[in-house]
Formats: C-alpha cells, structure tokens, sequence
RNA sequence: GGAGCGGUGGCAGAGUGGACGAAUGCACCGGUCUUGAAAACCGGCGACCUGAAAGGGUCCGAGGGUUCGAAUCCCUCCCGCUCCGCCA
C-alpha cells in the first residue's frame, strides 16, 4: 500500500512512476479525491463529538449541582448533536473504507533504479554461470519426465489420479531428491537465517498483508469453512510473523528462512509449461526473508540474489541472474531478480528463484513498523526470496546428471542427503 | 465441541457509568550526584488521524447496542487460560 500522504504531496512523481509499469494512474485520483472527503467529514464528525463530549460534561456538573432542570435542556441539545455526529461519521467510516480499497488496489512504485520494459521479453540478463549450453550431450537432452518415468522416480499418472491434473509424485531416489534439496537450502542459509516452521493455512488478514489479496483471490486455494487460504509461498506467513508490531531498530535486519509447501491454483495457465515438474499446483520451497531499515534493504538485496545464485551455482547447473523490469514487476516489488537454470531436456530456461525489495509496501499493509532515530515510527522495509524452488531445480539435476551410460548421479554437495547411494537412479 | 474465568500502555497490573488515554511498579530516555558506573533523587516517557501551529479527534481484543455521557452495562464474534470431551 502506497502512503496516502505521498499520493497527496508528490502526486506526479507518484503517477510518472507507475507509468513506468505501464498502467492506468486514474485509481490514484480516486485515491486523492476520497482522501479530500474523507479529511473533510471526519473533520466536520470531530468537531460534533467535541460538542457531544463537553455538553455531556455539563449535564455531570450540572446534575451533581442538582439543576435536573438545566441538565434535561442540555441532554436534549446533546442528543440532537449526537444524531447528527453519527450521521457524518457514518458517511465518513464509508468513504474511509472505499480509499482502503482503492489504495490496496494500487500496486508499487518500482524503484529508480529498476530498468523500464513492456513484459518479460524486456528483462535484462544480468549474469550468466555455469556450463556452457553446447556442451550438453544427448543423453541430456531427454526431458525429465520421460526420465523420470524411465527411472521410477516420477510418477504422475497416479498423482493426477489421486489429486488431479497439475499434482506430481516423485518416488524414491527422486522423492530423496526432492527433500534433500530442501534440507541443502536450508542448511546453507543456516548462519545468517533463523529456521522457521510456519502454518500453511493463514487468514485473510496475513493475505492481504503481502498482497495476494484483494485482487488475486483467484489465484490461491480457499478453505471456506474455516474462511483460510493455502499459502502460495512462505513469504507469506514470515512476512505477518510481526504483522501489528513496532520493531526496535537494533534488531533489524531480522532474516527468516522456511522451508513449505505452496500452493498455486494457476489460475490461467492451464496448458502453459505445464509437463512434467515445470507448473505444479503444489510445490515444497525454501523462501528466505528479512525485515530491514530502508538503509539496509538494497544491501539486503544484494545479498539474498548473491546467496540464491551461488546455492544454485553450487549445484553444477547452468544458470543466469535477470532483473524484472517495470512491465514485468509483481504487484508489490519496488525492485527484483530472478535466477533461472537451464534445463537440457526441455531446453528452457527455468525459473527457479526471485528476489525481491518491496520497500515499505508490504509493511504498510501489515502495519510492521520500526523506531527511527529521531522518535516516532515508520513502516519497515521487507525482502524475500526463494532460496530454491524445488520441481524445475529437481528436472534440470535430472536432466544435466543423466548419465550417459544410464541412471542419474547425485550431485556433490547432495551427496550427504543420500544415505550413501551416489545415485538418484 | 461443552463449562468456567479472562483479554487495559513495551511488560506487569489497578480501574465496574461522569474531568480516565487511563493509577502504580518495572523497563526505557534526559538530568543531578560520581573519576566512571551502580544506587538515590528530579524530570520525561503510548500509537494513530487532522492541523502551519495552538488545538481537536480516535484507540482499553473486534464489531454492534443502551445512554446526555461507556474501559466500566448489554449482545455477537475472535483470542487466551483451566476443567471435561475428542484426538496424532
């Protein structure tokens, strides 16, 4: 949520910088004309309840005064201001609620330094490492599902026919696989991040606090008896783990790490790169995360792709580092990358992890705010980032580690995960 | 799920209709004293909206109601604790 206040004073900049997305500004005028009514009516409402509190101040004096007479004249005066306050404040209280809904509506202003662009085709590549991409060999050009139905260690004929189109099931080395990654990812963030174990369930309120809701409803799961949604991503409930709280500055940065479920209805993409492991309803993932100043959070930023990059460098794939241009940014990013690896068999770069800053977005939704020097409060900055998503970096090691002899080596650094066995089949 | 008791400032905790945004203690900040610290003493110390300021307003779990006036009374909901039920 952008602050109303800034919408007010720097209106143009405000505008001109989210024309940089490429989208209507008219919503920021609703904001401001609400914003004028609003400060108008509760204006006018405070004025009356200072009426309403000293008349029924007199009406105490006057009855322990004993002048019941006087106090019924005063009583009377006060009802009929009373009507009228509760008239306005009405009026107001629903004007207030229609500018929150608009302002939850407005996305981001990305940050200055984030390159313009249309879409995803004007994201900049950044870096690229690992191996070359000719020196893949025919054995690796197999995508993973044929070897994993190969090998045994995917099987989503029966996922599909336990839970639907869109689940997969991985199966022993590929299973191990999956969960060795996680416990890889978390124990090489471990120093600087604190292990969390959230709940995957969360209410609408931690929901919005990132900004899935109001306007992405459509995308995640709903439990409607109990009114709670299936997180999408654990930045979700790591970012309302201080949700209504003031932090003392000489904790921040606090960096959280979680590894969880996440649970997407893809709403939209049916179709789309949806073979194998590349779009799953359901998928584990390690999300690492951080409260910051504003001072600290593009250092912050630095950091998180540079730890995202060399965990999945680390893992012997072919990757690269892009940033997300303004055409392309989510809804609350103020500034974001995205590390891809390349995956043989599909011949595809893959998505695997973004990193982004929201600034003070996010915080403002979710009222988490700090003490600056200086006294008084402000909203808190917040990053997160995918340290590793688990189904794309699971195909890519299936297809860069099929051997050309047959069967799939175990990456090094996994090698602790697999009970012995250097082999996922 | 049932019964009982609760939810007040960073924390603890008083307040059961009229000057209460709220006693007191702790914590915290500033000062005196001290070489320094501690102790003692003095002073300060919630958040939010609005306003140039003075000021005005809101907030005692949330929402609604009663009343001239609600932290205080009533209703609904949420959360916590204790006991019972169920349960990995």
């Amino acid at each position: 949520m952008l602050d109303i206040r800034r919408l007010r004073t720097e209106t143009d900049e405000v505008k001109a910088a989210l024309a940089r997305r490429g989208i209507d500004t008219v919503e920021v005028d609703r904001a401001i004309e609400l914003d004028v009514q609003v400060r108008q009516l509760s204006g006018d409402r405070d004025d009356l309840r200072n009426q309403v509190k000293s008349l029924s101040k007199q009406v105490g004096t006057l009855r322990r005064d004993g002048k019941a007479a006087e106090a019924e004249e005063v009583q009377a005066e006060s009802r009929r201001v009373g009507a009228l306050e509760q008239e306005l404040a009405d009026r107001a209280a629903a004007v207030a609620e229609e500018l929150h809904q608009v302002l939850l509506r407005i996305p981001n202003t990305p940050s200055p330094e984030a390159p313009d662009g249309a879409g995803d085709q004007d994201n900049p590549v950044i870096r690229i490492g690992g191996r070359d991409l000719g020196d893949f060999g025919d054995h690796q050009r197999i995508p993973h599902w044929e070897l994993g139905t190969r090998y045994g260690i995917l099987d989503n004929e029966r996922a599909v026919k336990i839970s639907g189109a869109m689940f997969t099931m991985q199966r022993k080395g590929g299973a191990t696989l999956a969960r060795a990654l996680l416990s890889y990812a978390l124990d090489r963030n471990a120093e600087l991040y604190e292990e969390v174990r959230p709940p995957s369930l969360v209410t609408s309120e931690t929901l919005t606090a990132t900004g899935q809701l109001p306007k992405f409803a459509d995308d995640a799961y709903h439990l409607e008896r109990d009114d709670l949604w299936a997180i999408p991503t654990a930045e979700v409930p790591l970012t309302s783990i201080h949700r209504d709280e003031i932090l003392d500055p000489a904790e921040l940065p606090m960096r959280f790490m979680a590894a969880t479920a996440c649970y997407r209805r893809e709403a939209g993409s049916a179709g789309r790169d949806t073979r194998g492991m590349l779009r799953t309803h359901e998928f584990d993932k390690v999300e690492i995360f951080a409260y910051a100043t504003p001072e600290q959070a593009p250092m912050l930023l630095d950091e998180m792709v540079a730890s995202v990059e060399a965990t999945i460098a680390s893992l012997g794939l072919a990757h690269r580092v892009i940033e997300i241009c303004t055409g392309d940014m989510g809804q609350s990013h103020h500034r974001s990358f995205d590390v891809e690896v390349y995956a043989p068999g599909v011949d595809q770069w893959l998505e695997v992890s973004s990193v982004s800053w929201f600034s003070d977005y996010q915080a403002r939704r979710g009222n988490i705010r700090y003490r600056p020097g200086g006294g008084g409060t402000a909203p808190v900055h917040t990053l997160n980032g995918s340290a590793l998503a688990v189904p794309r970096v699971w195909a890519a090691i299936v297809e860069t580690y099929h051997r050309p002899d047959g069967g799939i080596d175990v990456p090094e650094v996994l090698l602790p995960y697999f009970r012995g066995s250097n082999r996922i089949a």
